[in-house]
RNA sequence: GCCGGGAUAGUUCAAUGGUAGAACGUCUUGCUCGUAACAAGAAGGUUGGGGGUUCGAUUCCCCCUCCCGGCUCCA
């Protein structure tokens, strides 16, 4: 985001913050920072309010933008500041960690409690005033309002958002708005959002019968239809041929484990609520398992004696299960499960690791590669956080975590790829490098990932014998690479708008015969791309040809191959491919020519 | 879980303090069709569930369930 639209933004907010205030004067304020399309602003309401608001409140933010209000900004003292915010509360909690710390970010001040870094000290405070309201700011806002467009800037909803993104603190309620230099581009943000509110997953996993929730089978536990499960094992057996290609072994595992499993692996510790539980009637204690990791790792114990033996990569589209709040289920995006991962675990010597990381990126790219419709992603190194609120999270030594981190560092670098760094964001046991990817909301979400783990082979005392005979741990890559079948064909859904790629497609075709006369034919036609592997129906229904075209198009069909008189005599079909149209008769030569060329997983 | 908004036919949506209507879909019948909607007819609703106010509630109020948008979390 370029400096000038990130003013705007937050001056915004600020107007907002200002109209708020002109209706609940008694109303707390909260934060107001800018987001990725616009900005927002908490507020504690005295008074019940609901979306009507949004309209009154733009009403009033652009009675004030025609004002051309000057954003004047001031250093003030502490006891300057405190006076002004007085009955403010969150305000003069800010101001206090300003005091104490120098700033208001949660994490910094985590660093200092913590005294791992040094806080600043800082005298006096800016506020920014424009008409009559004040607001504690560090800055970074238009001069004048009159640089906004008033048509170029919407209140979108309403929201509740914990104050500090603390549960257990007040729920405020946050405003958001999208803003824009121009009216231009907030109409095409709102077109987008409109495609959005059309193609996400969900609306065109109904329309197209991929999948259903059922309240009866629960929330977060979707299940396939027949379209769905098509996609999915087309994923599955293709994911399974590139690795085995790539040196990888399948395995398979239970769904439930003993409580003990967990226990030593050491996830019991930080995620037995994130676990469902399993009763066995003679009292012994199970879980769903919700990783595949520690199966993996007991067969590593079974199979592994010697350094000859590594590297060992084992695979698995192993079904796990996470609890995931009620509110907090989305689509296949986001489930209780069964989450089917195209998951592996790879052990290698430390001295190899350099060389397997280099080789699941290499296997990454050619997945990717051959998938072509999921573009526009990158790479997020995800990195701990030593010294924020969950850093006990994260075991080990620093030494080895450092440098697990330089390799991913080092691979990327060679492999021309730009990272982003995710402080926080690692494993409990290790760094990791995620592949990243904008959802259709354009919120982002992780994809693939790629983790080193240096703890696990330590705690689960996984060894092996080196060539002087000495006992070592192998250092363990955890990869995704494409995270979860399920998640994975709502992106590919959202990529698409729902056209998948002819190899993906669960019905790649139907043959209309025009008349029933036409039917013998169609069905030898039938018969013949059935023996290939092709998947196609015939549609001989009481219909209008151009009615069957239209289901067609609406259950967006690649390919629709027509047969009447002219191609019984001739041995052709009429050939019409979505999106192209009408594009005559064809021999059958050729149509089995196009399929063997796109109709199949690429090898 | 929490904050906000919803729930009317299979679907998308309309209407109303006096007991509900359209389109598409479905079914039946007729039509044998050449590249994005053949025609006619019929069935289909305890207006999400429960309680309250009222002569009367689908409409107003309360509780519950479910759905949507966020917050939080995602090994």
């Amino acid at each position: 985001m370029n400096k000038k639209l990130e003013n705007l933004r937050h001056s915004l907010a600020h107007l907002l913050a200002s109209a708020v205030l002109k209706i609940d004067p008694k109303a707390k304020l909260g934060i107001g920072p800018t987001t990725d399309d616009g900005f927002y602003y908490d507020f504690l309401f005295s008074i019940k309010i609901d979306e009507t608001i949004l309209s009154k409140l733009e009403e009033i933010m652009k009675d004030l933008i025609k004002k051309n209000l000057k954003f004047v900004g001031k250093k003030v003292s502490f006891q300057e500041a405190k006076k002004i915010f007085k009955g403010q509360p969150f305000k003069l909690e800010l101001l206090d960690d300003l005091k104490k710390y120098g700033t208001t970010d949660f994490n910094e001040i985590q660093l200092i409690k913590a005294k791992k870094k040094k806080a600043k000290k800082i005298s006096k405070v800016t506020i920014y005033q424009t008409a009559d309201f004040i607001d504690l700011c560090r800055g970074g806002h238009i001069k004048n309002t009159k640089e906004i467009n008033p048509e170029a800037f919407k209140l979108t909803r309403i929201a509740g958002a914990y104050w500090r993104g603390d549960e257990k603190r007040p729920m405020l309620t946050r405003i958001y708005g999208v803003a824009f230099e121009t009216q231009k581009e907030l109409d095409e943000y709102l077109q987008k959002q409109e495609m959005a509110e059309k193609y996400n997953h969900r609306v065109l996993g109904e329309k197209l019968k991929i999948f259903m929730i059922s309240p009866l089978v629960g929330k977060g536990l979707p299940l396939l239809l027949p379209k769905g499960e098509i996609i999915k094992n087309i994923l599955v057996s293709y994911m399974r041929k590139k690795e085995e290609k790539f040196g990888y072994q399948y395995v398979s595992s239970p769904h439930l484990a003993l409580d003990k499993l967990y226990e030593k692996s050491g996830h019991l510790k930080f995620y037995e609520n994130e676990m469902y539980k399993v009763l066995d009637p003679q009292g012994e204690r199970f879980f769903l398992k919700p990783m595949n990791c520690p199966h993996h790792h007991l067969i590593y114990q079974e199979l592994v004696k010697s350094y000859k033996d590594l590297p060992l990569r084992l695979a698995e589209a192993g079904q796990v299960y996470r609890v995931e709040k009620s509110g907090e289920t989305y689509g296949l995006m986001r489930v209780r499960g069964p989450i089917t991962q195209n998951d592996s675990h790879i052990y290698t010597s430390k001295d190899n690791l350099e060389d397997e990381f280099s080789r699941v990126l290499d296997l990454l790219f050619e997945v990717y590669n051959d998938l072509e419709v999921i573009k526009n992603y990158w790479f997020r190194l995800s990195l701990p956080d030593f010294s924020g609120k969950n850093k006990s999270k994260y075991g080990g030594d620093l030494k080895l975590w450092q440098w697990a981190s330089r390799i991913i560092k080092k691979i990327c670098l060679s492999k021309k790829i730009n990272l982003v760094p995710g402080v926080g964001e690692a494993a409990f046991y290790g760094p990791k490098l995620d592949m990243q990817i904008k959802n259709i909301y354009g919120k982002e979400e992780t994809v693939a990932t790629i983790q080193i783990d240096i703890l696990v082979p330590k705690r689960m005392n996984l060894v092996y014998l080196d060539n002087k005979n000495k006992n070592q741990h192998p250092i363990i890559i955890h990869r995704a690479i494409l995270g979860s079948y399920e998640r994975f064909i709502g992106f590919l859904l959202e990529a698409t708008f729902g056209d998948l790629p002819l190899w993906l497609s669960p019905l790649q075709g139907i043959i209309l015969p025009i008349k029933k006369d036409h039917l013998n034919y169609a069905l030898k036609i039938l018969n013949l791309l059935k023996s290939y592997g092709f998947r196609f129906e015939i549609w001989m229904n009481e219909e209008s040809l151009s009615k069957r075209i239209l289901l067609a198009e609406e259950q967006k069909i690649p390919l629709v191959l027509i047969c009447g008189d002219k191609e019984v005599k001739n041995k052709t079909l009429s050939l019409r491919i979505r999106k192209k149209g009408d594009l005559g008769e064809k021999k059958l030569e050729d149509i089995i020519s196009l399929l063997n060329e796109k109709g199949n997983p690429p090898s």
